[in-house]
DNA sequence: CATGAATGAGATTTCATTCAT
DNA sequence: GATGAATGAAATCTCATTCAT
């Protein structure tokens, strides 16, 4: 078993509440339900949160490290020499290959991030103001080998790019295939490449 | 005066019903703020809207309209032979526009059209898709004119260049020079025109 | 027409109201419905009774007097020799009948006067009280006449006797033929009288 | 100490709620009085209970289950010889004494038992059907010793006796002798038979 | 005669949170 | 580590009532 068992009900917990965060936002989860979701009692949950305020800060920390680290690896996994539109791509997949993966840890960052006055209370926006900084460089890199306009703005267009992938998030699940064509419906508009691995 | 004693009012609570919506989403909205916000009693709510559901039906009916409402007379001004770039861009513009402009009426909408799962059960998922199939005879048009690549999925497409606008929606109301910076954005990115009307 | 236009409107008030005090209790009646069922604005109620309370009074007034009325006449339709027997069978079937019969205006009374710490507070209970003296006498006389057994104390009897009538009124409302079995089945009981008009 | 904690506290409220249904019905009770009286916040009700439905089925099943077994026990304490007469004689009493007795717990079904749609909803209405069922057995066996003329329907003899005793049941408690002359009357008029304990 | 518009109090219910055990 | 019991505030909604028109 991995770590303690407060460890691993933390985790359960954890996964309760991406799930109703992102299926209801914020002011729409109850805490009751989570605890339900989880196998526990009401109060149970103040063992391991302090509040629905830290839980959610929690949620959010961890999603964002959760797509953070999807793409990084998937960068990482490129040979040296690749390309700004191919590591541009790349992103462009593990990103939204994380958004819609398992347990709406990905999703809950998308649907509650932009709606909640609570998260900037939380003090969760630096996490995702890293995440977003790390994508304006991505962008920055497909304008210099021309994959994107060089006139345009990095920071409206990793806005609007970033936007556009995490509009596609829905209440319910994608199969992967569908992720797959999102992305390459999202790469082919953003670079202009010929579209790869498409049916 | 517009109207009887009684529209006017409605107009009151719409128009701080659309403010809060935005701002707080579904769930986070409390009929006794918007009450507030309209100078009534909270009861005297129920007097012009029989639930919190109606009145988030009526306050998306009326800022989808009013979306559709500019849109629709943007295209209408243009001359008869106007290109499908052409119209795709004005239509980016008005849409923008209505977006980020009069009181949150345009925000609403999209900050809670995702998130609420109320809406299904309001029945007014009805009016967002027509607007929605609207915009995906835009994009058709603009593959036919080759402004966008031919080979991507019009749906998808649509879906992600809508998203890409909706998510420039944020909790602070944008000047309008910075919208239409956004909707050049918009367009450079998607239509890879020149810009126009740029500092 | 019977009398004015405000008269007739007072009419369907009270049928209503009677209604739905019999069906719904005193609490559990709202004024909005007996609007609705009188074809009226809520507030126009206030035109032609000054409270809920004052409306309720009017109730039980009209329908103790439609009870007592309907007794009184069955007697007075009765040969002046008549026995005490006689007398008081005819006395019951035409208690029951009023009760049973259309428009609620009977049920109200049974219903509510029990029921309503209201009544006492409204005054409505006088009423009420002139009745019953009123029954107390026929118990007395049947007892006199060796129909009742002369042991048993009058005011208790009769509390007994028409507190058994009451209880065969129900939310529903009962066929004719229904309503002579009781009450031939109340005569059987208490005068132990051959029964009549049975099949 | 009776049970834990919730299980005394439970009492408390079922107590409280019994008396409050009792005296203003169903509508007419708030849940409010019901906490203060059972020295509760009004919100820690609903740990106890689900619902003000959930609370009125519990009281209307305690108060049958308690008269029943009143009713059951009187007759088990009877000589295995008793006469029909005698055992009716006894559930008279008994009845009586359960409906009088005990803090509302007996009032509270009678009054509220004929006045609620509610009760249907929340399925109250089988316990009482049953114990309705076993009173009509009480009067067929009154009747095959001739205490009840046999010619009567079983069936409305035993709603009209029990209807009369319900009738009994008033806003204010009545002292023990008092409930004693009322079955000495009820079996007075229902089984002609001499009274007896008569002052 | 009747309506339209609003009020203020009160209803039931749900919530995040606490704390003794 | 977790539960059981309670709190107090806030939520949506309904009510009887008022009064200008």
């Amino acid at each position: 078993m991995t770590g303690t068992k407060a460890a691993r009900t933390r985790l359960r917990i954890l996964d309760a509440a991406a799930s109703e965060f992102a299926a209801q936002g914020y002011a729409g989860t109850s805490l009751r339900r989570i605890a339900e979701e989880s196998g526990l009692q009401l109060g149970s949950l103040y063992f391991h949160f302090t509040s629905k305020d830290a839980l959610l800060s929690e949620v959010v920390r961890e999603a964002v490290a959760f797509a953070e680290e999807r793409v990084s690896s998937a960068l990482d996994d490129l040979p040296a020499a690749a390309s700004a539109r191919t590591r541009f791509s790349a992103a462009v997949r593990a990103h939204l290959r994380a958004l819609h993966e398992s347990s709406d840890r990905g999703a809950a960052v998308v649907r509650i991030i932009d709606l909640s006055p609570e998260l900037t209370a939380v003090g969760a926006h630096q996490h995702v103001r890293d995440y977003a900084r790390f994508w304006t460089g991505l962008v920055i890199e497909a304008q210099a080998a021309g994959g994107i306009p060089g006139q345009l703005d990095p920071v409206i267009t990793r806005d609007l790019v970033v936007g556009a992938m995490h509009a596609t998030v829905g209440r319910r699940q994608l199969p992967p295939d569908q992720v797959a064509r999102l992305a390459e419906t999202v790469i082919g508009l953003v670079l202009r490449q010929p579209l790869t691995n498409w049916p």
